[in-house]
RNA sequence: GGGGGGAUUCCAGAGCGGUCAAAUGGGGCAGACUGUAAAUCUGUUGGCUAAGCCUUCGGAGGUUCGAAUCCUCCUCCCCCCA
């Protein structure tokens, strides 16, 4: 199967400009896909162009990643309602170079002729002068023809600056110095991207009169409507310092059936006879969750490793599973302290806990579980605060005797929320 | 410049002198069901030393035994005419 047939099957095809199949098949071709650094971690959004890459590089071809430490600077109007704020070229640096860490997770950056190569626009783009600019760049391109993109329709009736209408032109021109200075002849990108990638083939041609191809995937969306790739607590971001192994993992399992049966496509690397094996096995018995769990332990390993995600998967156990009391409190201190990073953490003097604490000051005072009193016992009453992984009564007095590793007590309001109370 | 309408608890939006911590809907949070889902149903949604009390209805004053409701001024928003 080749490159395009594979991002075809997976549903990763928006639209494709004519020819680019040829291409591909002709000879080994160089690709890239535009990254902008407005953070120092990826999150998943960016995760359907590197499997992109990733496919692009299994199947013989040549990735390029670019990030965009010039084009950071400027802002794309495309599905922007807003002008953007402008980023300190040290914010930027500072940003591609942690960008650069992640990505080597994904592709191959050593072997072979067809290695993945990271490159910074701002190298080429720093030096150039804003008349070099207009006379090598402006001039090849009309305004007519900048204005008829979606991107910058879009804007006209609220207004975008000079700066952002020139947006595509920077993106194009690094098209443009790709494809002569490391003979790429493919972009791809998200479908918002287009505009910009075909003002960079239409350069591409009235400057060097060559040919330049264009490939984009659909925006990934959600059956329910929602943006994809946020929870409640924002982006999913792949930096372990952002969004925990444990939250990264639990964001896949929690993907609806509909969606996930599109999703592991896009970001797994199975096979189309085991992806159509599993979906059809998870049609027969969907509350196992099936597709869900490969999914989510796919690409949890891809980012954070074996070992994160074998401590996300028994996190998830204890939290969501069999857990009881005495399993939580056989657990070592490592272990849960691990489980629970990144849960809301609260200290309560030990000395109190001697003298016992009422349940309702436990949670509205001494901890800001419960934002007061009045919702401390309405959740009490609802049956909804459970200590340890019981349910406890408005009368339930917190000591000593529940701290588990003689440190900490794990509280829950509701299912879903976890607190954990140490003991100093 | 002239005329009119409006600002209410997270949002929308009732209320137009006491019965208003304020209808209803949305959202949120919980409970049941379940697959850590969807849908559905139920409860709840200012605070407290809690059958009571306190602080809330754009801001500042005033009328009244009593004001979200009436009056005055101010701020901001919308509409119409010029």
């Amino acid at each position: 199967m080749n490159f395009v047939e594979e991002l075809r099957w997976r549903g990763m095809i928006h639209d494709i400009m004519p020819g680019t199949e040829e291409q591909l098949q002709k000879e080994m071709t160089t690709a890239y896909v535009g990254i902008d650094p407005t953070a120092d971690s990826l999150h998943i959004g960016h995760l359907v162009s590197i499997m992109m890459l990733k496919h692009l590089q299994l199947a013989g071809h040549k990735p390029l990643a670019l990030v965009g430490g010039a084009t950071g600077m400027i802002g794309d109007p495309s599905g922007k309602s807003e002008e953007r704020n402008l980023l300190s070229e040290e914010v930027l640096r500072h940003n591609v170079e942690a960008i650069k860490q992640q990505l080597l997770k994904f592709l191959d950056f050593e072997t072979g002729e067809n290695r993945a190569e990271i490159v910074n626009n701002y190298d080429w783009m720093k030096e150039f002068s804003f008349l070099g600019f207009l006379r090598e760049v402006g001039k090849h391109l009309t305004v007519n023809y900048m204005m008829a993109k979606d991107s910058v329709k879009k804007r006209l009736e609220t207004g975008l600056s000079f700066t952002e209408f020139t947006y595509q032109l920077v993106q194009g021109y690094d098209y443009l110095h790709l494809f002569s200075s490391k003979n790429c002849k493919l972009q791809m990108g998200g479908s918002d991207q287009w505009g910009n990638i075909t003002t960079g083939t239409e350069l591409i041609r009235r400057k060097t009169g060559g040919e330049a191809f264009a490939l984009v995937c659909p925006l990934i969306t959600k059956a329910d409507g929602s943006k994809f790739g946020k929870t409640e607590k924002g982006n999913v971001w792949l930096d372990a310092r952002y969004t925990s192994p444990y939250h990264f993992y639990q964001f896949w399992l929690n993907c609806s059936d509909e969606d996930t049966e599109r999703y592991i496509k896009i970001f797994s690397l199975f096979s189309r006879q085991e992806i159509e094996a599993m979906t059809e096995e998870h049609r027969q018995a969907p509350h196992l969750r099936l597709l869900q769990k490969a999914l989510a332990k796919d690409i949890t390993i891809r980012v954070h490793g074996q070992e994160e995600y074998e401590t996300a998967l028994e996190a998830s156990e204890i939290l969501f599973g069999k857990g009881t009391t005495e399993t939580l409190k056989k657990l070592p201190e490592q272990v849960l302290l691990s489980v629970f990073d990144g849960v809301p953490m609260f200290d309560v003097e030990k000395s109190e806990l001697d003298a016992g604490i009422g349940v309702i000051d436990f949670l509205a005072e001494k901890t800001a579980i419960t934002q007061s009193k009045g919702e401390a016992r309405r959740m009490l009453k609802e049956g909804s605060i459970s200590i340890n992984k019981e349910k406890v009564n408005d009368e339930f007095v917190v000591s000593t005797a529940q701290l588990i590793n003689n440190r900490h007590i794990l509280v829950q309001r509701g299912k879903k929320n976890y607190y954990l109370v140490q003991a100093r």
